[in-house]
DNA sequence: GATTTTGTCTACCATTTGGTAGGTGGCCAC
DNA sequence: GTGGCCACCTACCAAATGGTAGACAAAATC
């Protein structure tokens, strides 16, 4: 929330490249909701790629802390798979922009894929290697753990993000909503991976 | 596979939005691609919109037709689930661009969105209705049916058209692992709804 | 055989878009 | 106080885009 024109540029690409997309946000239309000229814009990120570069760096790493915090303090076992979906929930109704930005992100392909993979790779790294030690351990049922990851992934994601389809089943995408998905997600994840040991 | 020009078009026009998005997708390169001329597209369908809409009407209708194929000779309980989610891998590996399409639709929110799910609805409902059937007669662990269904949704999607992610995680796109992936989530969906009775 | 309809085309057009060129006022170092 | 830099601006531009107007040939209709 720095008052800097250039972080006030970047929050508001953000939160339109998430809603709006891409390549339907223009320059012109960005300035005017900053009250400022495009070519301001122009200034501080030479083209309108540079600026989603510039988005999608600060949105990786911002993203990539939160993880971080949400790990902390978080036990072993099946309750570090529990606090990094609360962490990225709470990230869901904190700044639901930056989920967005991931999904449209994902959307759009290398490059810009490319460049926030590259940010979060050691995560998802990591947290392979540690779903697979689980599993050795028997704590956790046996999957492959790389797709296990993209499950995991595609249904936080998506009902951190799928406004339409959310609609449709009849589930209005309020606030006190967001902690009933969680705790669904929390229910389903429990289910599908803890053994009874 | 109709000779019909309108059908071409539409099939370039689900290909084209699927893969690069719609607003990506300009008439010109759409034209150029079949070798006719922008008004050509314009003379069968009025704008870009109405032809957004008629790959709509058209796909959700194949989607919907194939998943009462998956459904016909599907036996009851937890059959029926895996009935389904062979059917939409096969969907899958046969026609992508329907799926796909499915995505960038969903994204692009109404009116487009809205038009998919009046025709995908029923279907929606009657797996409602049947996954709480389910549960209800204890054949399948308790999970609010309608966050389960995102659940399954988000997850098949994302194993067929999360491409980028895949990558990331080292899992080449290719045929022979589209069968895994069905198996994955088959497993995935096993471990997390069937009961042991 | 004349006429209407159908399908495709050429010729334009207004608007939007990302981007360039270059100017201007304020502020700081000296 | 003046030279230089920083942040932002006005003025333009070329390309692309969705869409209109209307010509024209072939085919169908009478």
């Amino acid at each position: 929330m720095a008052t800097g024109t250039s972080d006030r540029i970047l929050d508001a690409a953000l939160a339109s490249f998430g809603s709006r997309g891409y390549d339907t946000t223009s320059l012109d239309a960005l300035a005017k909701q900053l009250d400022i000229r495009k070519q301001t814009i122009l200034y501080w990120f030479p083209t309108k790629d540079a600026l989603l570069g510039a988005v999608i760096e600060r949105s990786a790493t911002e993203l990539a802390e939160a993880f971080e915090v949400g790990l902390e303090g978080a036990g072993e076992g099946w309750a570090k798979v529990e606090a990094v979906v609360r962490a990225v929930f709470r990230l869901a109704s904190r700044q639901p922009e930056l989920l967005a930005l991931v999904r449209e992100v994902s959307r759009l392909g290398p490059p810009a894929a490319t460049k926030m993979l590259v940010v979060l790779d050691p995560l998802v790294q990591r947290a392979s290697a540690f779903l697979e030690a689980e599993m050795d351990a028997g704590r956790m049922r046996r999957h492959d753990p790389r797709l296990l990851l993209l499950a995991i992934y595609s249904t936080v994601i998506g009902m951190v993000t799928e406004v339409e389809v959310l609609r449709a089943l009849g589930e209005e995408p309020t606030a006190r909503s967001l902690v009933r998905r969680r705790a669904d997600v929390l229910g389903l994840l429990r289910s599908a991976l803890k053994t009874e040991a």
